[in-house]
RNA sequence: GGAGAGGUGUCUGAGUGGUCGAAAGAGCACGCCUGGAAAGUGUGUAUACUUCAAAAGGGUAUCGAGGGUUCGAAUCCCUCCCUCUCCGCCA
């Protein structure tokens, strides 16, 4: 959610970044400086009814102790009007504060200066490739059938325990992905953030702090015995572990990694292109997040993009990076970048991390701040970034590594497997 | 799930209708003291909204959350949430 203030103070370029995300909305950036006008008016003479009420108690009271009662009952019997203002005043200032909230909820997160035009996954920009695509054999086959052929992966399994979308991992893919787990956090722990282990359900208030609720309802399980939400990613626990925080300036940044499944309901996604481990509704993913000083934040975002990478490389997986564009940028981003690695068999992209950096947009809801060099609270930066999301790099993984004897597993997992080949 | 107790500032903890944004202590920050430190000592120490060109200062709200009673609520009443103790259940 955008600063109400800051959207005062920077309109013309408020509205110039808005156009860069495709917004088309423009006119809602001055209803709400407007409806703040009238906030501020409302709340004015709110306070002020509160003033006059509360003097005029004080004073009732200073009269029942001076035993002048007789004064004190005309005085009571006066401040029957106050009442009702207060009363009326405070309920069309809940009435402006929910329409200016409303609108507020509306508005995406301003895209940074590089983030280039554009409306479809097409128009983002390639930042860089690398690494060799895998030249295979005649014979290669997609992951889905590997996964049968080697006993891995039982997707039919899953779905008469659960349904489509919640495969069974069997054998050394079990096995896989523990170590894909454990490899990814160990390497977050090296890079300096403290490991977390966390709810996977979380209240409205969560959802809420970090943006799932209320636009992206649809997207997540529901519980509705008991009003809690599975979570579509641990980006929501451990964000929201910062909610209602001021962080001393010293603290920053902070930094925590966990590892956790995810879930989401991906309604109405069906077909070729969510074959095996493309799309699933439950999949694992190790999640590094941190908050930092508004200073710093696009340095870190830079750090953690690097990490990524380095866990691609360290895996020998070829992949590149994208910054996102406008149109296909999330909500609640100021930058994105995503990184894709080259499923060799499907002769695809897939994406497998996504690392963004969301300013003040979710701390402004999360009211997660800190105490600036004046002494002053100020909104923290909050980022986030997938390192990584296990089924697709199994997927390439799989792939990319086959051969007519079997599947060769990447030195750094072997210490993790114990195992350096699937036949 | 049943019975009871309770939720106050960074923490401990006082406060059962008015002078309470809230005693006291601890912690923290700054100063004094000291060769330096400890001890001691002094001062300060919530957040948000708003008024003002700005600072100073002022107003309003907040004692788990929401609602109610009252001229006036941390204090009384209702609903919800959470914590603790005992019982039940249980990995």
């Amino acid at each position: 959610m955008l600063q109400v203030n800051y959207i005062r103070d920077n309109r013309e370029q408020v509205l110039d970044r808005l156009a860069v995300k495709n917004f088309k909305q423009p006119l809602l950036v001055d209803e709400i400086i407007q409806l703040d006008d009238k906030r501020r008016q409302t709340q004015t003479n709110l306070d002020n009814s509160s003033a006059e009420a509360n003097a005029a108690a004080k004073q009732v009271g200073e009269l029942m102790r001076a035993g002048n009662k007789a004064e004190a009952e005309v005085l009571k019997s006066k401040t029957g009007t106050w009442k009702e203002d207060i009363k009326r005043i405070g309920e069309q200032l809940a009435a402006i504060e929910d329409e200016l909230y409303q609108k507020l909820v509306l508005l995406p997160n301003l895209p940074h200066s590089s983030v280039p035009k554009g409306t479809t996954p097409e128009e983002n920009e390639v930042v860089l490739e690398n690494g060799a695509k895998p030249e295979l054999p005649q014979n290669a086959l997609p992951h889905w059938e590997l996964a049968a052929k080697y006993n891995l992966i039982d997707f039919e399994l899953g779905v008469k325990i659960t349904g489509a979308g919640f495969p069974v991992y069997k054998n050394k893919g079990a096995k896989l992905q523990r170590a894909l787990i454990s490899f990814f956090l160990d390497e977050a722990e090296k890079a300096g953030y403290s490991e977390v282990m966390l709810p996977l359900m979380v209240n409205e208030a969560s959802a809420f702090g970090t943006g799932q609720l209320p636009d992206k309802e649809g997207q997540m399980y529901f519980v509705g015995n008991d009003n809690l939400y599975l979570i579509p990613t641990a980006e929501v626990p451990i964000t929201n572990m910062y909610r209602d925080v001021i962080l001393k300036a010293d603290e920053l940044p902070v930094k925590n990694c966990g590892y956790t499944p995810c879930f989401r309901r991906e309604a109405g996604s069906y077909g070729a292109h969510v074959r095996g481990l493309n799309r699933l509704h439950q999949f694992d993913k190790v999640e590094i997040v941190q908050v930092t000083h508004p200073d710093q934040s696009y340095q870190v975002h830079e750090q953690m993009c690097l990490h990524v990478q380095g866990l691609l490389e360290k895996l020998g997986l070829p992949y590149r990076v994208l910054r996102l564009c406008g149109g296909d940028m999330s909500f609640a981003s100021a930058l994105t970048h995503d990184m894709e690695t080259w499923s060799a068999a499907q002769q695809r992209w897939l994406e497998v991390s996504s690392v963004s950096n969301f300013e003040t947009f979710q701390s402004n809801r999360l009211k997660l701040r800190f105490r600036n060099a004046e002494g002053k609270t100020q909104l923290a930066h909050t980022l986030n970034g997938s390192a990584l999301a296990l089924p697709r790099i199994v997927a390439t993984l799989l792939e990319n590594n086959q051969t007519e004897t079997g599947i060769k597993i990447p030195e750094v997992l072997v210490p993790y497997t114990k195992f350096e080949w699937i036949t």
